[in-house]
DNA sequence: CGTTTATCTAGAACAAGTTTCACTAACGCA
DNA sequence: TGCGTTAGTGAAACTTGTTCTAGATAAACG
């Protein structure tokens, strides 16, 4: 009768923005193999349900089904399709963050670094728009119940970001906004793209043009 | 047997982003007296929903009883919870802009007069919270089909902060970025606020901070 | 006016997210 | 190894958005 929802629920990995490495791992209260492996099989079957159809098209019977799992045990992995979707998306930023940690941006300034970076998300989305429409909507659709998790995401995105201007270590406030703002951008920039209100090109310039914030708060003179 | 939505589906208004007026009524394709008294009693009825529980409370059902109509009928003027949604928040913008239009920022430069402006929006909708929520969320959430819509209440934005900054005739290509980028902080914030991941204190900053993008593309000579 | 047609109404029906329940399997530990 | 507890299963039930149907009203129009 103990309805202690697993793991993935009260996840509250407190750290610092800044202190943010590579281990970020799911970090779930000790998951046996088996468990491990369960929670795997349906996040894969999620990504997958998602690339086809997007959001509506992951369905959670079908995710269940898919991943060999009885209904009431995915909600206990998950307690409800946001918290799915968003830690379907979870799993693909880290994958993105450690493949840009391979091949970091080539340009020299932050500003462009950022938007490089940026870009590069944004075309590896492109090319899976549905899971992307998926991700990306549960992301803002989720409400309170999921703010640990969206907030993880969100940790995680601000690394990628600190990470290309070259500054993991000591951001200071200010650059730390601009980061929030260039955050916002991203998500809303791609939503607008999502729904077909704007087009790949101006979602670049949308991004280009929020990075020029970066220049706004260099260590440099500037204001 | 001819399924013809009504209006509010297909409203199309093909109009600029610089000439907006004070006239964006909702502009549906002739509908009767007691059609228009009808539609508004459904919105009345979605906002006071709304501003209870906010996104789930609106409950379809509910705002048929509560305006006096039936089921099928609600669903004939708003093919959507979405579609009603942010046909509420197309009606409350109005409200809105109208609102702002008489009492224009005070401030002297451009990007001041811009915060000044998202600012008392915001404190409106802090007055409101679950209202918001489900406006912003509906928003976020909408999809293809909404587009329109989610048109229409992006351009009134739009409007509205161009007013605020003074140039509702012509803005660049450059401005209009500056703007778009705004926007999407704009309900980007609000969403981490309403999630309650940001403080009040915290989308002011970032409302703040978007907003010195606006000295960039200022007329003078700034790059 | 009377008729034709488009709207509305009431209510059932359907779909997918979520919850619940009774039962079985796996785990942790003495 | 045996046993109590936690986790997982299967299936039904419940909720709320959405669709459908048949019949009643209102509008348009000759």
């Amino acid at each position: 009768m103990h309805d202690v929802r697993l793991s993935p629920t009260r996840r509250r990995n407190t750290f610092e923005v800044g202190q943010m490495t590579a281990e970020v791992k799911p970090a779930a209260l000790q998951l046996t193999e088996r468990q491990e492996a369960r929670r795997r099989r349906i996040l894969h079957a999620s990504a997958r349900l998602a690339s086809r159809g997007g959001f509506d098209a992951v369905q959670m019977r079908e995710v269940a089904e898919n991943s060999g799992v009885a209904l009431g045990t995915l909600y206990r992995y998950f307690p409800s399709k946001v918290h799915l979707l968003v830690a379907t998306m979870q799993d693909q930023l880290q994958h993105m963050h450690e493949t840009l940690r391979k091949r970091p941006p080539t340009e020299e300034e932050p500003a462009a670094r950022v938007a490089q970076t940026l870009m590069r998300a944004f075309r590896a989305l492109q090319r899976e728009p549905h899971l992307a429409d998926a991700m990306v909507r549960a992301l803002t659709f989720a409400d309170r119940s999921v703010s640990p998790e969206v907030d993880t995401v969100s940790r995680l995105t601000t690394a990628i970001i600190l990470d290309a201007m070259g500054l993991a270590e000591a951001p200071t406030p200010e650059q730390l906004s601009a980061v929030r703002v260039i955050e916002h951008t991203w998500h809303s920039a791609l939503i607008t793209w999502l729904s077909g209100r704007a087009s790949i090109a101006q979602v670049k310039i949308d991004i280009e043009t929020v990075c020029r914030l970066i220049d706004l708060t260099a260590p440099a003179p500037g204001r």
